[in-house]
DNA sequence: ATGTGACCCTGGATGC
DNA sequence: TGCATCCAGGGTCACA
């Protein structure tokens, strides 16, 4: 579910209502999740004061003065923001109580994450070897010509390779390519230079769209305040095989890539 | 060394 | 209505 954009949205949401705010209680439903939950979760956090919440890819880092704690949201994970008195619902996993506000994640199909990392959160295995932030000035078409060259895989699994850019994942590596005019299937090694600076703005633009409209929401979705994307209703082409381009007016096509579905438009992106 | 597929899990949609 | 099958925003692992 959450790419870049559904977390960012999430981050934006939660930044303001939390940020500066000290933990009352934690309770956690389950402990099965992706990985076990740290059993000693709320003797790390309660009594403590959250300093900020920052992104890493789609993974959010909350800040504490004891550590970080690591929450990513997998397939089907949200973050949502309730009153203490509302009760938790199927799914609703763990709460981390300020006051009155409680933070609940809500993961139906459990491949989220929540981990607590005592040192340096960039030293962190899941962390460490992640590739370039899409949105940072550092993600220019030289530095993803360098990451793709020899590569021999299709471009769309490639820019969602978290090793070489973090974020994208597999509705936005589709919009992002028709908005670039690139076909799905083109070996990563061999796109050229000029398409590849189409590529790189085209990302951004996608990414940054995504966000100005909170994210898509296909089903699992919400952003903190329980109200849903609107992005999907922008997409050119991820879910709307059959339907027209709204660019040159052909019928969409969705092939399988690595396992996950992509769609293009086979008169745009050549 | 790379790249692809199975798998983790639940639930919604579809088809018989 | 019920059951079986397939599919889904992610990431890791075992294999070719």
């Amino acid at each position: 579910m959450p790419e870049l954009p559904e977390v960012e949205v999430t981050r934006q949401g939660l930044a303001p209502h939390l940020s500066g705010r000290r933990i009352s209680e934690v309770v956690a439903r389950t402990t099965a999740l992706r990985y076990p939950l740290c059993e000693d979760l709320g003797a790390k956090l309660v009594g403590h004061t959250l300093a900020h919440i920052s992104r890493r890819g789609k993974y959010l880092l909350f800040q504490f003065d004891s550590g970080h704690l690591l929450i990513h949201l997998g397939m089907s994970g949200s973050l949502r923001l309730a009153s203490s008195k509302e009760a938790a619902g199927k799914h609703d996993h763990l709460d981390i109580s300020f006051g009155e506000e409680v933070l609940r994640l809500h993961d139906p199909r459990r491949f989220g994450a929540v981990l607590w990392i005592a040192g340096d959160p960039e030293q962190h295995p899941l962390l460490a070897h992640l590739g370039v932030e899409p949105l940072s000035r550092e993600f220019t078409a030289a530095r993803l010509a360098a990451c793709l060259a020899g590569k021999r895989t299709a471009i769309k699994p490639a820019i969602m390779d978290a090793s070489i850019v973090v974020g994208i994942g597999n509705i936005y590596a589709s919009e992002s390519l028709h908005r670039a005019g690139i076909d799905p299937r083109s070996l990563a090694g061999r796109v050229s230079a000029a398409r590849l600076g189409e590529l790189v703005p085209a990302i951004k633009t996608t990414l940054r769209a995504a966000i100005r409209s909170g994210g898509s929401t296909l089903r699992d979705y919400y952003g903190c305040d329980g109200a849903a994307g609107d992005f999907q209703f922008q997409h050119r082409v991820y879910g709307r095989a059959g339907q027209l381009c709204r660019t040159c007016g052909s019928p969409i096509r969705m092939l399988r890539q690595a396992n996950r579905a992509t769609y293009y438009c086979p008169r745009c992106q050549r």
